[in-house]
DNA sequence: TAGAAACCTGACGCTGACGTCAGAGGTAGG
DNA sequence: CCTACCTCTGACGTCAGCGTCAGGTTTCTA
């Protein structure tokens, strides 16, 4: 398939694709007019990518790991940056889940002054 | 305190401890001299922008909400707007559980590779 | 076979949360 | 009073993940 249909299979835009093609996160096959065409499983590649970024992973560490966490095949280098984002991940959940509770706890508190008719100060 | 001081306890730069003033997020005395002084609980609110901030709000949207945060006091629109980033981070927990998964399940496979002493390809 | 729509390569713009530097004034200890 | 460190206000720099525009080629559709 080209970059436009790859693009609205993934929900993600043409200029992005050719970003990651840039940092080179996904590769392409290049018609003889340069045009870039990908395989099926690019989506699925695309996926991944957009996941691991949501991880606050940076471009150059998804590089690092992308071809093991493709082939399923890690050194143990890879392993430990592995086990290194794995453990920013969970800290990063972590610390959401306490801004969850002080999101709750505001807005319960919230919820009784406006039943109590307090106001708010203007913004 | 002065700024140094409340930088060094919260463990944010100087410089940021500027950037939330500037913002109208953080508030200062001023000494004759122009320093700023802050009073003790300045640390917790510094703390609490932090854990904003790490959620994915940007300045604006703290700026709207602190003053009820502070105060446990809230409009039906701020409410609105608390309800909407509790959502935002939720489904930003949800999407890191993913990705754990996946870290999981990589790293799962690549420890299984490892034992059979198969390579990783080069970084 | 025309014209629209998709694609190409640069290359500059943008946003947000600061980093950093310059040049000048404040402050605390010996 | 000197010195070392702290603080001040601009103001420009940075970085990542794209958005967007320009100017040109390619591919599909009627």
């Amino acid at each position: 398939m080209r970059i436009g249909e790859l693009a609205t299979k993934t929900g993600v835009s043409v200029r992005a694709l050719r970003y990651y093609e840039e940092q080179g996160l996904l590769a392409s096959e290049r018609s003889e007019s340069g045009q870039r065409h990908y395989p099926d499983e690019a989506a699925n590649r695309v996926r991944l990518i957009q996941q691991l970024y949501a991880a606050g992973i940076s471009s150059a560490s998804i590089l690092e790991m992308l071809p093991c966490v493709v082939t399923g095949v890690a050194s143990p280098q890879v392993l430990a940056k592995l086990r290194q984002h794995r453990s920013s991940v969970i800290k990063q959940i972590e610390d959401l889940q306490e801004t969850l509770h002080q999101l709750d706890s505001v807005m319960a508190g919230a919820a009784k002054s406006h039943e109590s008719g307090v106001p708010c100060p203007p913004s």
